[in-house]
DNA sequence: CTATCTATCTCGTGC
DNA sequence: GCACGAGGTAGATAG
């Protein structure tokens, strides 16, 4: 890892083109080649970057970039893709280096397959009555996440999203065709469920007679982590 | 802007749980209070962050913490959502801080919208005789990229993505099937114009009478960017 | 390997 | 301000 604070310009031309004019700015160099240039704002992405495998070249300036202030030119070229990015180096204010080694890696825990598990488990908050038959159900065109039966008996098929938007109503009217074509299952109705459901897609799904339910999260594991304590 | 190598581990609580054990990493403070977490691999996402609006508080370490070489601890707090990310710091390698300023931004050209712009230019691609009626064509559900008329005078609906999926075919049959209840205009017919298409999309397309045509952006704008030269 | 789906997505843009 | 779509999406996972 070599961490450069540097006025520098930067040019990259691959997928599109695009430059930034000389300023101060951070560039982040990793042990695995790849380049990454932050300014003072913005979140976590990069004004500019070139991700792994690439090579970088560094070339002298020559005489006129020299004269205009020009320390260094950084060439980085993507090995795959031959995208390249052009970094321009005039004032250097600091640089330095420090092996970091292998990261151990980031555990997670806990997005949209512990919704579908937890909604597996609490399968009644989809009315009284409701019965699982199974997770990941699987169709001709796809699993679908739940398939429960309600009080009647009657199939039910249950989308999971964490937020609910067309694309999900979408994928859920498209099992509900092919399900209700089979005599076993058939009639199949449809469950919409999210954390967050957006309007256009409540508007379509309600159209099409699927029903919606928003999952409260944090109720259904039981915890609020907003008042959890960190050790 | 901060930047700070150091052993530390990290604990992040929010939309959803996730520990980094302790080890070499990079802590960047930009000057907004956001805070990343980068190791000497990976992509040019961070490990870990927090973005802007956030609060950083430093506390002392108790004497348990400090006699297992705990320098230091950062509780971020995410102002809007409360999010927290919790920093254990020990042995320090380097801390540089240096004030960057405001950054004059990142100068785009050539995506998508360009992609509109010249299929417009050169509607005949979508075969001979075509011509442009109007791009963004605004319909209730939303704009048609373009609108154009065949050879015949028919009505011709175009779809346009750089990578053509599912959803795209989707969003074109939602349009169609409004833009044929006008008489003034049906009947309409599809087209979904992509620099590449989704075998599963194409087929879905196919299926329902839309045709799919490739894009091929280097030629349309004819020049190959991955020959130009940078300056 | 390719294809698909998610994301603490981020980022723009239009309303 | 929110809602929606695009991304040099990146990253994980299933086939």
């Amino acid at each position: 890892m070599r961490l450069v604070i540097a006025n520098c310009s930067v040019d990259y031309i691959g997928r599109l083109t695009a430059h930034l004019p000389m300023a101060p700015r951070v560039l982040m160099r990793k042990a695995d080649g790849s380049l990454l240039v932050h300014s003072d704002g913005g979140s976590y992405k990069p004004l500019n970057w070139m991700s792994a495998p690439c090579s970088i070249v560094e070339e002298a300036p020559d005489a006129t970039q020299a004269d205009a202030g020009v320390t260094a030119l950084w060439r980085v070229t993507q090995t795959k893709t031959g995208d390249q990015l052009l970094v321009t180096i005039g004032e250097v204010f600091s640089d330095h280096s420090h092996d970091l080694g292998k990261d151990p890696g980031l555990e997670k825990d806990g997005v949209e397959a512990h919704l579908q598990k937890l909604l597996a488990d609490q399968i009644d908050l989809l009315g009284e009555g409701h019965a699982l038959v199974r997770r990941e159900y699987m169709t001709a065109i796809g699993p679908v996440d739940i398939l429960a039966r309600d009080a009647t008996g009657a199939s039910v098929a249950v989308e999971i999203k964490r937020r609910g938007g067309i694309d999900g109503v979408e994928q859920l009217t498209r099992y509900l065709e092919l399900m209700n074509r089979d005599p076993l299952l058939a009639p199949v109705s449809g469950v919409f469920a999210a954390q967050e459901i957006a309007p256009q897609a409540r508007t379509l799904a309600e159209d099409r007679g699927i029903r919606c339910v928003i999952l409260d999260y944090d109720e259904m594991r039981g915890v609020d982590p907003r008042h959890m304590r960190l050790f």
